[in-house]
RNA sequence: GGUUCCGUAGCCAAGUGGUAAGGCAAUAGACUGCAACUCUGUGAUCACCAGUUCAAAUCUGGUCGGAACCUCCA
């Protein structure tokens, strides 16, 4: 497997720490509202490359966290008149509501910042005790300067980021560039620590959780959205080493952004899709099917071809699966065995490609295009058929779209029976109503 | 100002040195009792200019156009 490292901004071998074991994490949303479309990227995304490297025989560890406290969660309270713990378990709810609908599998944990608070606070002791952090008036900064490597990750030079960036002018900061480990507040929930009453800044939970739930400091994957490179990760980057002197993940991996009708997604613009509502209205598969259309890594602009493009594709796909199994199923064969097509072969080559996704339905429909071909051919061979089917089954099970395999009734073999009987006799009146029975059934 | 990325047929989208995958749409056929489904055929020299090379969409430089991040947005 061939993964686009971030940290590296090139393609490398995947070379997990323990043989035949991935430990994965991707930040999680905050949870003061839905998800929106472009939160369901990286849930797909990170899903599929579970899905492709479970498929290669790796165990996968999978943690992705919610962010359950939050100046936007407490604004939301208020606004709701309800309390945070109320607004971020409602959201974390719909939120996991979202991964069913998509079809995504539940990560293996899914730790809170609640439930983490006192490892979080104990990881900011030790960042000041080891003078990475200094404590002004109840507030912990991270000191930027104390570690080499600050950058790396995103690129850029501490001095550049210094002179375009708008920075908030906050006079407690030895720099302006130092971000807040622990912040003293009034408003919302707190916890006591040794600082003050307050309560975490962002970046310090992604790394103590990644600590927590794989019981150690460096990982294989680290992922997340784009624009969570600078500053979060470069961030976490930053508190692991200068804690533990390790980056916390070997490999780097940043979905792109999604845009809606060639433009960004924002409260201001008004365009905001919420995915749950996208889900409703186009269904989980071509939802999946659309965001893997692209490359993960590429931006991705959703307009009604795009979705129509993808309903269309998938559909083929399915329905064909779907004649098969009949075919199957009415010449009383069984489905079993592993994939041992090119098709296949090429598929899962695409998929190690660095999830070349658009490569891998290229395949699919290779595959797809070969099973027809066979399930029209006068002399049926059902090898053939099978062999295809479950590569097709296989590839679907990679990228996470759903299907079912048809099982026939006694009534639909007879309706079948009847229908070809018709045809044979070119009695057409009965043909047709047997036809449209079948049609009713959906086996058509 | 800094960093990163992109510009391939009507649309979506691979390919990153050897004469442009795939899908949708369109169109012409085949199959069919008719239809649906399906299958087959048909289209681009890769934003523009210059350079390196036997050879470039693919490397270098430039021009034009677009995007993201540098603001606790995936």
């Amino acid at each position: 497997m061939r993964i686009f490292n971030s940290y590296h901004n090139k393609i490398e071998e995947l070379k997990p720490l323990i043989e035949n074991e991935i430990s994965m994490y991707v930040c999680g949303p905050t949870v003061y509202n839905y998800a929106h479309v472009g939160n369901a990227r990286p849930v797909i995304v990170f899903d599929t490359l579970k899905r492709t490297l479970q498929e290669l025989g790796y165990q996968v560890k999978f943690v992705s966290n919610f962010t359950d406290v939050d100046d936007k969660i407490i604004h939301k309270a208020k606004e709701l008149g309800i309390s945070e713990r109320e607004v971020s378990e409602r959201f974390i709810e719909a939120y996991n509501d979202m991964r069913i609908g998509l079809h995504a599998m539940m990560p293996d944990s899914c730790p809170k910042v609640t439930e983490t608070m006192d490892a979080i606070i104990a990881f900011i002791e030790l960042l000041v005790k080891k003078d990475h952090a200094y404590v002004v008036d109840g507030d912990v900064y991270f000191r930027v300067n104390s570690v080499s490597q600050y950058g790396n990750l995103s690129n850029q030079r501490i001095e550049d980021l210094m002179v375009g960036a708008r920075i908030d002018e906050n006079a407690k900061k030895e720099n302006p560039l130092d971000f807040t480990l622990w912040k003293k507040t009034e408003e919302g929930i707190q916890w006591d620590s040794p600082w003050s009453l307050g309560r975490p800044g962002w970046h310090t939970e992604c790394v103590v959780m990644i600590n927590n739930e794989f019981q150690k400091h460096l990982i294989d994957i680290h992922g997340g959205g784009m624009d969570l490179k600078f500053p979060h990760h470069e961030n976490e980057i930053a508190q692991s080493n200068a804690a533990y002197d390790t980056r916390i993940a070997n490999y780097w991996m940043h979905n792109g952004m999604v845009n809606i009708d060639g433009e960004k997604m924002s409260k201001s613009l008004g365009n905001v899709v919420w995915a749950k509502d996208m889900i409703e209205k186009i269904g989980a598969n071509p939802m999946r099917w659309m965001m893997l259309s692209a490359h993960y890594r590429a931006p991705l602009n959703i307009n009604e071809e795009g979705i129509d493009n993808a309903r269309k594709e998938s559909e083929k796909v399915l329905h064909t699966l779907q004649q098969a199994y009949i075919k199957l199923e009415l010449a009383d064969q069984t489905i079993e065995g592993k994939p041992n097509t090119e098709a296949y072969s090429q598929f899962m080559e695409a998929m190690q490609d660095d999830l070349n996704t658009p490569n891998a339905f290229a395949s699919l429909f290779e595959a797809t295009k070969k099973l027809n071909n066979a399930l029209r051919q006068r002399e049926i061979h059902t090898d053939v058929i099978c062999d295809y089917v479950i590569t097709i089954e296989h590839m679907l099970d990679v990228l996470g779209i759903a299907y079912e395999r048809i099982t026939l009734s006694e009534e639909d073999r007879e309706l079948f029976a009847k229908w070809n009987q018709a045809k044979a006799e070119r009695d057409f009146t009965r043909a047709d109503e047997y036809r449209a029975k079948l049609n009713e059934r959906g086996l058509l």
